[in-house]
DNA sequence: GGCTGCAAAAGTGCATACACTTTACCCGGC
DNA sequence: GCCGGGTAAAGTGTATGCACTTTTGCAGCC
């Protein structure tokens, strides 16, 4: 397949926007993962990506590195690249460093934030039903996660939105990885919550919607059914 | 058998602690910028740092995309690598996610610390101190910077603590291309507040004093002064 | 038949080679 | 003397080559 990926400049956000030839392999693996079309797990080996994407080795295994910095995928010496496994434990600590950042966003966000901002939320939760209703999962999986960046983005700050783009790429990894059971109709009602509330300029109100809506993605996580003990599954019964 | 053609991960995870010869390398040149002996603006050669490595430029050049991915480094395309120059825009957006994040960081640390912990906090406090005394410029600045770390370190999220040690390192390098007029002893003397706010369990206050300690860190850049307005400066008087 | 061990195949780790771009230098013109 | 142009040196961008490691597969052996 000489045209593996078109041009998907809505994750830009999420990856890098100018750069050379690494970056733009790293930013479409990068949006194959969140948009879960590589799952955990996968090997990646590097001739085969550098067949795909028409380059030397040397390139994929740049992009490789960067990568694993996001945690994205792991590397183990002489072993090669896979698609991360994160753990239940880094789950945990993704959601609640989430948690701590994204409360504080979202009272800025209640307080700076433009009426034509607001609209512009607006038009993306159009969206995300739209992606719901048609049942584009690849869509609505982005959809759904990009809503917090572009907060952070409409915020002026590009370090968080950076970081939170980071914690989302992550966070995408996750709930596939723990087949999460939250639905994405009731992400998307709970984001029209949010922005109802950052419309009235209620921070308090937001800010308690914004970790609620966080609290429920991370409970829907199936965190323990996923692998479970390996022993106990194979005693004889 | 007790001894099947059974894997043995232990030395690999000894022998290889947090990855390849590239990780070494970018962890180097992250602590040299850190401790102030590189600057900003200084160009960073590939075939120098090979040569002083003692390794090809592949491997450099691996490490500059993983640093230049922290914002510690810029890479412009075909001009190479040079020590990062942050903008005052760009600082003062980190310092704004640090306070989102460290404030929210901090009430959680006055709430979960356990008492071998302050002590441990202490103990830092005290190195930080002896640092300031004996005019160690290097050490005192890393262990000034670490403080924040160490907390979140603490905490144990790991995930919390490398996002704060990016922002960490690169308010380090803001502070020195802003030559910070604030004074390492009042730093310390904050970190002491913050401490024994954490020992008395008051939330409030810790994330009160983190608050004002970061503010005060800001306010001492001299965010005006440093690149002044070119074509105001050059206007005939 | 299944396990052991060896050897080929595949894959990674690093260095080097080469094309192309930028920078530095020098010389002639003004 | 200073400016401009052109050429050489230095440096980056990518590909390729080779050594070494892991994996796979097969044949021999119990």
């Amino acid at each position: 397949m000489p045209r593996p990926t078109a041009r998907l400049p809505v994750i830009r956000s999420i990856a890098a926007p100018a750069g050379g030839t690494t970056q733009r392999i790293a930013a479409s693996i990068t949006t194959a993962i969140v948009e879960r079309r590589l799952l955990p797990g996968t090997k990646l080996a590097e001739q085969k990506i550098a067949d795909i994407f028409k380059v030397s080795r040397t390139l994929v295994r740049q992009a490789f590195h960067q990568l694993s910095r996001d945690k994205l995928v792991t590397l183990e010496p002489a072993r090669g690249a896979r698609v991360a496994e994160p753990s239940v434990e880094e789950a945990r600590q993704v959601f609640e460093v989430r948690q701590m950042l994204e409360a504080a966003m979202i009272k800025r966000a209640a307080a700076e934030l433009a009426p034509a901002q607001i609209a512009e939320l607006r038009a993306h939760l159009r969206a995300e039903e739209a992606a719901i209703r048609r049942t584009d999962v690849s869509g609505r999986t982005r959809l759904l996660a990009d809503f917090h960046v572009v907060v952070a983005t409409m915020l002026g700050n590009e370090v968080l939105a950076q970081m939170l783009g980071e914690l989302v790429s992550r966070s995408s990894l996750i709930a596939l990885m723990y087949q999460s059971a939250h639905s994405a109709e009731h992400s998307s009602l709970e984001h029209i919550a949010i922005v109802d509330a950052l419309e009235k300029g209620d921070a308090r109100a937001a800010a308690r919607l914004m970790q609620s809506h966080l609290h429920h993605v991370e409970q829907n996580l199936r965190l323990k059914s996923r692998f479970p003990d390996l022993a106990a599954a194979l005693q004889p019964a």
